[in-house]
DNA sequence: GACCGGATTGGC
DNA sequence: CCAATCCGGTCC
């Protein structure tokens, strides 16, 4: 594996202009973050962020912000960057999303994969995984980070530099070590379909996808 | 008020 | 390859 997170420190935040670039670029700089989630139980589970996809807002074919238009749904990304947007996909998995670029542009990075690092028994009974299931699986894709860090509809909009579901500042890879490609599953979004908008940390095993997508 | 289909996953 | 499972978005 090409990374080696590193026990966070959890008193850290980003500022919050931080979020306030081209969601390109931040996606590209929250590779090597940490993303981590407390329950009311005080559990604390966390990884490093190794794959995410920028969506770009009203012009891109493929965001749920495509034509600019907010909608009960989607009204997160048109409020603070640095905040939650979570959506339930196909019935069953919650995907969440980093609020994010210029004012007044509803732009998101989705989170598709982490690393573990803490919490890792605790992210195996959320998951109901077997126990022999290998770390570097228990946060691969979208669907299964959000069950493992135990992320639902109750993070819709919080403040992502709080203390109840948040983000950390980690190692920053240098651009050799992070890949890009097209963004998974988008078939209808037309001529967005190929923009090389995923990101992720080169030969890493925590990255979903085929291997040809994680070299 | 009805109907369509998805930024997924795991099991066959 | 395909079912599971729900609700937002859209259009009537």
């Amino acid at each position: 594996m090409s990374s080696k997170a590193v026990y966070p420190d959890l008193t850290q935040r980003f500022d919050k202009s931080f979020f306030e670039h081209d969601t390109a670029t931040v996606a590209k700089k929250l590779i090597g973050s940490y993303l981590v989630s407390s329950d009311s139980a005080g559990n604390i589970t966390a990884g490093m962020i190794v794959e995410n996809e920028a969506y770009c807002g009203p012009d891109d074919k493929g965001a749920h912000t495509f034509g600019g238009k907010p909608t009960p749904r989607t009204k997160a990304m048109f409020g603070p960057k640095g905040h939650a947007y979570i959506y339930l996909i196909y019935g069953m998995y919650w995907c969440v999303n980093v609020v994010a670029g210029p004012v007044d542009k509803p732009q998101a990075v989705l989170l598709r994969a982490l690393e573990p690092v803490l919490g890792l028994d605790i992210m195996r009974e959320r998951l109901s995984a077997q126990e022999n299931a290998a770390d570097y699986t228990l946060c691969r894709g979208p669907g299964k980070l959000c069950k493992a860090l135990g992320l639902d509809k109750e993070v819709y909009g919080v403040d992502m530099t709080g203390d109840r579901f948040f983000i950390v500042p980690g190692k920053n890879f240098t651009e050799d070590d992070i890949g890009s490609s097209p963004r998974i599953n988008i078939d209808y979004a037309e001529d967005w379909i190929d923009r090389p908008l995923r990101f992720y940390l080169r030969n890493n095993k925590s990255v979903s996808g085929p291997a040809r997508l994680r070299r």
